[in-house]
DNA sequence: GATGAATGAGTATTCATTCAT
DNA sequence: CATGAATGAATACTCATTCAT
């Protein structure tokens, strides 16, 4: 009879919060955002629409959330040394976690191709969360300037280091060009087939032996 | 003064159906499909909305109008010989071949990655379009079986001749699956950026060169 | 330590009541009644929704009991004698009577204003809290048949008194008429200014001066 | 058969939006604007919803032009010599034009009287539509600094030019106010009351006789 | 063929109210 | 007594589609 303790509240809180990003993050990915409405996320949360508007301000904002938390747990599960040195040791660890955390979030992964590859949706979320220097960057575009964030430089400063091993006409722009793209289209090609695939495995240490 | 001939009515209908389609694709592109309203497409054609379903019977058939266009316009310009036979000369024909169309199609190429990142969409989409082989299948997925599409036996059987150059080492499959994914991310890649980019074509040298 | 009286009790839900009732006045006055949620309610006064229902039966059972406690304030505040007889000093009593309170509770008769001038509500309000004859009934309507509130038979025994003064082409109706519109248009417009400003005093005089 | 011209559908878009604002202004008045839905507008007009926001772009926008549409009534109506003198005979002329226009136009100066009440909306709707000089003016507030506006710099002098008559002692800013303040009374007495009361007239006569 | 007024089903969002704790 | 999560009916608004002219 006693009435929730504050901490009681949180915790409902955070898992209904989390409850509906899931959800919602299914259907997203799988119907799109436009064509998934609230009504139909809330049906399959098995609570009301309303509740949804209790912790998110809006579909969008719920959009939002989904993705930052996505975000977030990227940096915690992939965070490459800042001081802008990578060893072959790092770059093969590098791609085999890309590969690893595609498995883990396809369904992530198939709502992010999805809104970069709406124009203009994809310049706002671009400023948004590919600002501070992350795995997105890589799979997404690198318009801005020359490679600025970290972890493209960190990239760019592997593969010239590269040049001593590879000789003098060895370009390591395009090299890097090569393999961003590469791991781009390997992305793009596992975020919708079954990641058992026995040629997932074969493909990932096909890109290494390329480009290590 | 004289009344128009049935071929006159034909050909103004012809030009008509191909404004709607060419305004409505540059806003499908850009803005996206959800967003993109009838009537907004209507006032950039400077006609009326009626006159859209004139032409078209739904907003979702004027989609289909638009990509099987474009899809006929690929077979014309691009018709790889049916013999399954593909010779050196004609692998690299083909993958520039490629980038040409990437380049003069680009707002097509983004509608199309843009439906295709959509699960949904994507069945229907590759069942309608991606029967009768196609480039657009190279450049899709290839879940279908194992490699049943023309197009893609042609090249199964381009990697497997490679085979005697490569050695007994050499996985055909393996390599197939790379260029195809390479091609992907090249593609993805040039979609969104200008085309005159100077690594457009480098990077188009480099993918020849890795996979002739 | 000891368990709380039953006055005690009583003395804390007699605290919260007003307090809920003294933010909502505020709220319904400036932000307007439709625009003014409960929760907006409940975390200006830094409670739950929920104890507001513990008090109030309904949002629109908190607009009565605000109003019924104003119009309860105002029979303690001022109260006519009910022999029906007004003498001058009395008239003039009353009058400054009116205007003090205006200021008192200006926030209280934005609310009446603004529900006053909602046809639909009006209907109601005025049959609830009108009945017992009361200064609301003066600067409201007095629709109702002649002058059948006890107050406003006060008023017009007055009036009707001043004929001997003012000789027998007096219409003490329109007089009264005129008073009480003067009245309303005084009440208007100080509701919604500086009561401090000077030409509040001097229009009350001059009101006085004008109908006693 | 043939479509119709440009100026017939200049007609049903005039027709259609006044009959629209017509219904809506009597049920914003009659009910109050936040009591009145989209949807009992459209039934109470024998349209659909849809229809309203094809002339409207929001439930607001239709408040404001059915205000607007008012407000330039009244200018037409109603506009009083510029040159800043106004006789005693235009005085008279004025209030009784006022008084004419409440009756004309009772439903609209109910919903006036609504909006006014709404501290919020009262704000944003005397900037809005009192810059410019104007009947609405002289029955909402005056607030803004010395009667800037040229009616009330037109009637300030003709208070002023009154002192002549009435002698030093002669407070004509007082007089102002109050000619004011009892012009509003009298709006808001019988802005809910059937205007043949007899009354009516006797009170207009008796305003002018007080204050020409 | 061409127009745009008209429809109505569908969508996001709000908010008073309930109730388990 | 007190909390705020949860509900759901109601509301403003959108937009593909129809159709009279």
């Amino acid at each position: 009879m006693s009435p929730r303790t504050q901490q009681q509240f949180q915790e409902i809180r955070e898992e209904k919060k989390t409850l509906i990003m899931d959800v919602a993050l299914k259907h997203f990915a799988n119907e799109g955002y436009y064509k998934t409405t609230i009504n139909h996320i809330a049906r399959h949360a098995g609570i009301s629409k309303g509740l949804i508007y209790n912790y998110f301000e809006s579909k969008e904002s719920l959009l939002y959330g989904i993705i930052s938390r996505s975000v977030l747990e990227l940096y915690k599960y992939f965070d490459i040394n800042r001081d802008g040195y990578l060893s072959e040791a790092e770059f093969e660890f590098f791609v085999r976690r890309i590969a690893q955390i595609l498995k883990e979030k396809q369904t992530f992964w198939r709502l992010f191709f999805q809104l970069l590859m709406q124009n203009e949706v994809r310049e706002q979320f671009l400023k948004e969360f590919l600002g501070s220097g992350s795995l997105l960057e890589v799979l997404s575009e690198y318009k801005e300037g020359l490679y600025v964030s970290d972890i493209m430089k960190t990239f760019m400063n592997y593969f010239v280091r590269k040049k001593d091993r590879k000789g003098s006409l060895y370009d390591p722009y395009l090299d890097l060009t090569m393999f961003i793209l590469t791991l781009k289209g390997f992305a793009i090609t596992y975020v919708y087939m079954n990641p058992d695939d026995e040629y997932f495995e074969k493909t990932v240490n096909n890109i290494i032996a390329l480009y290590k």
